[in-house]
Parts: structure tokens; sequence; C-alpha cells
DNA sequence: ATCCTAAATTAGTTATGGCTAATATTAGAC
DNA sequence: GTCTAATATTAGCCATAACTAATTTAGGAT
């Protein structure tokens, strides 16, 4: 199943913004997601065993318990296919763009600096 | 229909990576898509209007044809999402994230220079 | 060995997304 | 006006993703 596929689940997208706040366990997953969506805890389990086959979780064994943390693999996937396009939105991409153009022009003045007394 | 539903699609991902090309009319796009997935005139047209709707094209028309461009707004909403991930690989975004990095040790050396003339 | 808890798996049902086929719209040429 | 080309729209069919219910597997405690 294709990245997109996978992150357009509301549920896996719900669990995923859940383990971005750091490892849970399976049991946890299905407390936080029921509460939201009110599914089973075999949905929730399905939903798991795809996020980790299709490379957006991870799992390991803690006794009885099953710790999941999310893997970056997928999400990168999903940001490299994207990156073809970021030059359209005006090769600015907010702060973040916005750092890059000011870390240029710092970088340009203090190299000027060096070769010539007078910046502009 | 949430932006990764429609991504979740590989003929419009194909269409996408098509019209990043530049504008195609639907005629074209129709003509491409089908070369690639043998499906009809109907069903790419359906597509594009999914695209259209859901802020990842948009079109104008020329005479009796439809031409179709990127429209970054549903592109960077994915992006948005992805963003919370990303400092899960190494707070590192390949060019993007190092100009960043490059930028921001540039300023904090020009700004110390300004203070104290002798940078670390 | 028995019991309980945590989680995964399987089988079967249902809702929906994507398709085709047919039809409707619109623009331009004659 | 009629005809054709380009595209959109509609109705209906089908494949499949997501769910529930039931069962199974496995760990830890008594």
């Amino acid at each position: 199943m294709h990245a997109f596929d996978v992150l357009g689940d509301p549920v896996r997208r719900h669990i995923l913004d859940l383990l971005a706040e750091g490892e849970r366990s399976a049991g946890e997953v299905v407390e936080a997601v029921g509460a939201e969506f009110g599914i089973s805890q075999s949905a929730v389990s399905q939903h798991l065993a795809m996020l980790r086959t299709s490379g957006f979780a991870t799992m390991r064994p803690d006794g009885a318990r099953r710790l999941y943390s999310v893997d970056p693999t997928g999400l990168q996937e999903v940001d490299a296919w994207v990156d073809r396009f970021r030059h359209l939105w005006g090769a600015r991409l907010s702060a973040l763009e916005t750092e890059i153009a000011r870390g240029k022009r710092a970088q340009r003045q203090q190299e000027e600096g060096k070769n010539n007394e007078r910046p502009d």
C-alpha cells in the first residue's frame, strides 16, 4: 500500500499525531483513538499493523505489551514526493524559507566583509 | 475529501507530476494518463475535477479547451502536516535544512562579532 | 496448570472510491 | 443555423478498505 494511502485514513493520522509525542503502548493508542473515533481494539490493532508494514511506525515488545513509535521512513517518502513541487510556492516556505533568506543575507554580508571592508 | 486521500490515487499523482512540468490541456492529460493507466476520458475528467475542488490544481478556459496547472495550496497543506514530524529525521531536511543551519551559524557569528571582537 | 490481561489475527459485512458507458454542455468552423 | 471537437456530468457497477465479532496467541501472576 502506498504511503499516501496510509496517510489517507484519519485514524492513522491521529495515531501518528499521538506517537509524535512519544512512544505509546498499543493499549494507550486503543484508548486514545477509541475515545476520538469510537472504534474497536481490533480496528486499532489493524491500523497499527499497517503503519508498521508501511514504514510509518516501529514496534518493540515490552513483556506482553507492544510499544509503538514513529518511524520517519514513510514520512520521508512523502516528503520526498512533495519536494518536487516546493519550488511552486514562491521559493518561499514561510518561516523556513524566511530563515534561509536571512541566513543567505547574513552569509553574504559576512563574506563580503572579509574581502572588502565596505559592506553595502 | 482530505488532501492525503487525493494523493492516495496513483492516477492523480501522475497527473500532478505531469502538471508539474507546466500547464496542460485536459486532452493532453487524458492522452498521457490514458497511455499509462488505460482509463477513459471520463475517468480523467473526474480526477481533474477532484484535483481542482481539493486545491491541487487550477483551471483556466482557453476556447473550448481547459488548461490545468498545479495549485500549491493542497501540497502546502500536506507539507504543513508533515512538518510536525520533520524533527524526527535528524533535524536535517536535506538541502533546505542545511541552508537553515548554515544561515543560523552565519548569523550567530555575525552578531557575536558586533558585540565582541572574538568569535569562537 | 489456571487465570487474567494485552494484543494480534481471522472471517465476514458494509460503505465508498473509481471506473465505464452514455449523455450533456460549450466553443468554434462552416 | 448544423456539425464537430473538447470537456464535463450523470447513473450504475464493482473492487476493496475499514469495520465488528469472535478467536487465538502470548506474558505474567497466583
